[in-house]
DNA sequence: CATATGTCCTGAGAGC
DNA sequence: TGCTCTCAGGACATAT
């Protein structure tokens, strides 16, 4: 389940075709039900076509692909919003099956021929904006939260802080906070030592500093291993290679065993809105 | 406005 | 062994 740090070593894997243009976009044949493609294929080719990479971005879990028409530099730059969700990945090279291939972008005059994206569940999207405009008025700070990444602790602390929602519930939602999804949410929870039920609005001024602290040691350390590969295996990085992350795992799908702090107690596994959540009930009490 | 819930999707794994 | 069922959680539509 691609979150910041998978979508960013999505991201960095592809710097081989900046530079290059897009000579065919092609839909592959796919025995499974079609994904969410917006405006939809016709213009999602036209757009592209013969279009010049100029590189890719990343807010939060979505990745963007930056394209100027080749001979006007001085053009708007168009905009492919890839978004991964659950099975979602980018690939230069290969992917698991040909099955559940649903874009090809070939490239020319770059260090790499071909950008792939394949997903196997098929709930990612892709959409296409023409200019800055419409993808603000899409993916703007009006509809989503500052990057997990981007954001100062004042502004970490002003958005989710007046809440009355469980933490762990409150950094899933992507208006406020961009990037952190459910894995990554319980470990840094447990690297801070709070509760994953405590109400935003119950913690103390000690225990936002240290939740930053976490989120942003999680998720920069989750980097440098190019992400978290899963028992389902679906996660590759761009060069189809499983990331190391899921070996330093200190709760997430742990229940059970022995909490990584000595003399602590046993992983629990719980459920809040409708997701798993790992901690330690040692470690991580509800009162600070 | 804030918060909660239902929905989509596929394949792995459990249980019989 | 082969069938049915449950579950995983991204984002979003809809409801309260």
């Amino acid at each position: 389940m691609p979150e910041l740090p998978e979508v960013e070593t999505m991201r960095r894997g592809l710097a081989p075709l900046v530079g290059g243009v897009i000579t065919a976009v092609e839909k592959p044949r796919c025995g499974c039900r079609p994904i969410s493609v917006r405006p939809g294929w016709p213009r999602l080719k036209s757009g592209l076509l013969r279009r010049r990479i100029r590189g890719f971005e990343r807010r939060g879990k979505r990745l963007i692909l930056l394209a100027e028409p080749e001979d006007q530099p001085a053009a708007p730059l168009a905009r492919l919003v890839i978004e991964p969700r659950m099975t979602g990945l980018v690939s230069l090279d290969d992917v698991p099956d040909r099955q559940h291939l649903r874009l090809r972008l070939a490239v020319q005059g770059a260090k790499a021929d071909q950008l792939l994206f394949w997903d196997r569940r098929g709930l990612g999207t892709l959409r296409l904006f023409a200019d800055e405009v419409t993808f603000e008025a899409a993916l703007g700070r009006q509809r989503i939260g500052p990057d997990a990444l981007e954001c100062s602790l004042a502004d970490f602390r002003e958005l989710l802080g007046s809440s009355r929602r469980a933490i762990k519930v409150a950094l899933l939602d992507q208006a406020k906070l961009a990037g952190v999804g459910n894995l990554y949410a319980s470990e840094m929870l447990h690297v801070s030592r709070i509760h994953p039920a405590t109400a935003c609005c119950e913690l103390t001024a000690g225990q936002w500093r240290k939740l930053y602290a976490a989120m942003r040691d999680v998720l920069e350390t989750a980097i440098r291993y190019e992400g978290s590969t899963l028992s389902d295996g679906t996660y590759r990085n761009a060069l189809n290679q499983a990331g190391g992350y899921q070996n330093q795992h200190r709760v997430y799908d742990r229940a059970g065993e022995n909490c990584p702090r000595r003399n602590c107690g046993q992983i629990l596994r719980i459920v809040q809105a409708q997701r798993a959540t790992f901690y330690c009930p040692g470690c991580q009490k509800l009162r600070a």
